[in-house]
DNA sequence: GTTTCGAATGTTATCGATAACAAATGTTGT
DNA sequence: ACAACATTTGTTATCGATAACATTCGAAAC
């Protein structure tokens, strides 16, 4: 009860001096530390923290005890746990979770990687995550990978350290010494974003190319013929490839040609490239009366770029996007795009994990399955 | 060296079948699992990974020359390195963090709460973030609070478990508990996009108040009186009510009376939302001939909405938001905006979290320092 | 009244690494 | 050649929790 007093001792707090108008348009970034004032850091020192050997021998209890009454479903009476957590409060002990899991083997964590965390759709997945994992007390891990495989390895190798107990994947596409690290990790995987042809193990996602396949048939149906497709360079993104694949796919179907394709900078690509690419696009091939861009964001840019020269959409020509961004359902015109529910492949990916964690742990075979989302073309005022 | 043969056995990866017209345009979200592939799922099975241990007894070395020969600046030879990871190299050994953290009392982990991540500004702060630590080698663990200080103190709670070397929060308003919880961390803690009156420890960040401020000047510097302000419901963003509270303080300052203010929604206020405030703003006080968007999503939405009106953006009324989001660059009219360096917020914060904990570890006292980022009204378009 | 059983609690070993100290080996200077 | 020291390696204790097993105690069953 002594131990952590003079730990959370009073410092004075005192108030920022203020300068309001410093930084008011103008300079450059600027950064300077200015140390003069005297916030305390008293409170930073190294005391040792409580334990729960700490709250043990305050409560009276074995340290066993302590531990049963931190966990749910444990024997303790009701008594007993009053009084530990009595204790704990008092002392503000706050369970090491790594001692925890180090010795539980059971991390409590769950990593996620994708391609970049500044994407709607992407966070949105994340979010889903985090909201079926918070429920059973897991956390998770995420990573970014920029669209680069090398990252992707390295971040699994990195991840892997951690003893996660599951890992989530963005796309079908990994290194061999990813591949070989994942099965060795012996966790469930779960790819999602995609339909891989050779899964690691679990799957939730859906076929690129029939979206951008069936992006094709929405624009032949409306009377479109010579359909342009905007993308980024692939083979970092291997979901944008897909659906170029597909659109190039439809077109041969459909009998409508080759078709036209711009393919422009490295993804993600950027509102500002749709604005180029359009421009390259109607330069080289001035008959395109519709473009499908590889997301809403180009799409966007397509469209901001066609007004500022004056060509009308849809009637100059037609864009749809992919991914159905805010910017695409509220922007004028609005963006024709596929919507794939972002938030709902996390979940699902989510809880597959969670019930597949389970059921090895029940010591159940688990047959990997494959879970498809849906998707949708949503038609809009852009075509 | 027998201990892991049989858990890299080879699975066979049986080819998915195909079903291109599942989901093609129409039908509600759906998600079944097919759990008939066949997919082999033995690498998941739970046989012991190898350890250090095992490492040591392969390699002819005792554990601690292996820890030694897995760390940069230790005392090895190089030929006894070599060896050690060439064992390593052939029995897949991945070294498991938790243990090392709780035997040298260092997590690796650094805890990063935002308000969510799906917002550009502040996933480039996590980005900056990110990069500041990895080079150290530092975990990044995310958290989003949706804005509610409720569910911040539930994450700094849950955070504090894992035992992170620092914290980095996003503002300058937590519960009291939350407070408590920082202080008996007694970890260097890092509030940022914010300047708090009484910081909890180290900031870095700015006034939004001020930036506000900036902004109301600029437009009265282009003879714009008739002043409005949309925004969020607020007491959840407290950045969006400093911004609210700035452009006030403006107003009265330059004697343009007490301004008009539409409060809208919880935030982040959506895009749709500043469509909504514009419109019930222009019925409210038809002379208003400029606004001010809480952020350059709303201010987007703002001017969508004018389009969709006939309203002339910004003859009818002039329009500014908040961030220089890539849509405000990009949209036409481009959007004026205050710009801040979002990304370094992050990466100041990281550098300056590092630097904190190398001088406490080597025994410094840290006086508490507060990095003032800057920011600067960009003039576009809509101004 | 004894037996039986289950709930509540305690004891000991262990998870997988690193710190701290100890020992062995090699190297240099005179 | 030998002290003095630096480099490399090994040993033991420890981090903070939980698993597994052992024990205690009281209530129900006969």
């Amino acid at each position: 009860m002594a131990q952590q007093d003079g730990r959370l001792g009073q410092e004075g707090m005192a108030t920022e001096e203020k300068d309001p108008k410093t930084g008011t348009a103008g300079g450059t970034m600027r950064a300077d530390g200015n140390p003069d004032d005297s916030r305390g850091s008293l409170f930073r020192s190294n005391l040792p923290r409580p334990t729960m050997a700490d709250v043990a021998r305050l409560s009276g209890f074995s340290a066993m005890t302590v531990s049963r009454a931190l966990k749910d479903g444990a024997s303790v009476s009701a008594t007993t746990r009053e009084r530990i957590l009595g204790v704990i409060e008092e002392i503000g002990y706050v369970p090491d979770l790594t001692a925890g899991g180090l010795s539980s083997k059971r991390s409590g964590f769950i990593t996620a990687l994708v391609p970049t965390i500044n994407n709607s759709n992407f966070s949105d997945t994340a979010c889903g995550l985090t909201d079926a994992l918070s429920e059973r007390g897991l956390q998770l891990l995420l990573g970014y990978t920029d669209y680069s495989s090398g990252r992707e390895e390295e971040l699994i190798s990195a991840m892997l350290r951690r003893r996660p107990e599951g890992m989530i994947l963005t796309g079908g596409f990994h290194t061999e010494r990813a591949r070989r690290l994942l099965e060795s990790a012996a966790i469930p995987i779960i790819e999602t974003w995609d339909l891989p042809e050779a899964p690691v193990d679990q799957v939730v996602g859906f076929s690129n190319a029939d979206a951008s396949r069936a992006m094709v048939h929405h624009l032949v149906e409306r009377g479109y013929r010579n359909i342009g497709f905007i993308g980024g360079s692939s083979n970092r993104d291997t979901r944008g490839a897909d659906r170029r694949a597909g659109y190039e796919a439809a077109m041969s179907e459909l009998g409508l040609g080759e078709g036209h394709i711009i393919t422009f900078g490295t993804p993600p690509i950027s509102m500002e490239q749709g604005g180029q690419a359009i421009a390259q696009m109607i330069e080289q091939w001035p008959e395109v009366d519709a473009v499908i861009c590889v997301s809403d964001l180009s799409a966007f840019g397509v469209i901001m770029e066609c007004h500022r020269r004056g060509w009308s959409v849809p009637g100059r020509v037609a864009v749809a996007g992919f991914g159905d961004f805010e910017v695409s359902r509220c922007c004028w015109p609005s963006i024709t795009t596929v919507t794939v529910n972002s938030y709902d492949i996390g979940k699902q990916a989510g809880e597959l994990l969670l019930s597949t964690i389970d059921r090895i742990r029940a010591g159940e075979e688990v047959a990997p399955a494959t879970v498809k989302i849906d998707f949708k073309v949503v038609s809009r005022e852009s075509t």
